[in-house]
DNA sequence: CCATCTCACATAAGCAACTTATATAAATCG
DNA sequence: CGATTTATATAAGTTGCTTATGTGAGATGG
């Protein structure tokens, strides 16, 4: 891609770039054999803390069963647990045990290292372009995500 | 003159970015009904042009019988074509249609759309900062997509 | 050349993870 | 309190992957 050489920010060259980030990040080899939605779960109840199956249907964008199924599953393999709901005796609360946090954090940090290794061979400029860029990269994210 | 602030880049942040963009963008709903696989697929083949069956088993990381049956599906819908290799008679090379390169088209506008969008919500300090970084950004991604 | 090995793709059978439809039990509301 | 809504579970069907194996074309060594 030729980005063009111009002070307002081109849509479709961050496209491109989020395109690129998205296709590599997802098809990363991971020794544990776990689907995107399973980690994505985790993901979410690591960072969000206990939440309920409804909510995570949302967060998730698949149905209610595919959810209980879901945590079904994740709760016989030990990475979550369910938990009545102390306000509401219907409700589930979904919480991550340790060590569905701990594939959390180890593919976690796979990325990080994978990142800080291609960006030791960026020059200097080039990291001060993208470190300068991020504080405003997050909040477009995070606008993305109230979207929702 | 102004010292060069060497800000280092933090692979932390920038983990934690992408994470939320792919995890937005792999949510956005859309119209079409086809799995990250598939779009992925013809993604593949609108950059890349015809490949091989084979080809695509290490691009999307399937194994080869799932390729032949998602090319078939594909087919059987009017996205894609086999045509015959000319220099190998084992082989084929798989072709996207118009039909196929819409859906992909269609996407990425969607998508280029809802940046732009946001991006008008971000200061004109923000926006800089990403228009600058985004070649960087770019050249990231390559050196992560030949690191396979 | 020709037997054999390798390569590109297809087929078969099984399984995992989703879907829609429906059931159950608790909460809310008029 | 009966009716309705809400939160989750269960059932049955479908889709898209997997491993194992088949088939025909290209490469290779005696």
């Amino acid at each position: 891609m030729t980005p063009r050489r111009r002070q307002e920010l081109d849509a479709d060259d961050l496209a491109t770039v989020l395109e690129e980030f998205i296709r590599s990040f997802i098809r990363l080899p991971s020794a544990e054999r776990h689907t995107f939605t399973t980690l994505s779960v985790l993901h979410t109840l690591t960072h969000r803390g206990p939440m309920r199956l409804t909510a995570l249907t949302t967060t998730e964008q698949i149905t209610q069963p595919a959810v209980t199924q879901l945590v079904d599953r994740l709760e016989r393999d030990g990475l979550v647990e369910r938990r009545p709901d102390p306000d509401d005796r219907r409700a589930v609360l979904v919480q991550v045990t340790p060590a569905g946090a701990r594939i959390v954090h180890t593919r976690r940090r796979d990325r990080v290292d994978r990142l800080a290794r291609l960006a030791e061979t960026l020059t200097p400029e080039e990291r001060h372009a993208i470190g300068a860029a991020l504080p405003a990269l997050a909040r477009m994210a995070a606008l993305m995500d109230d979207e929702r």
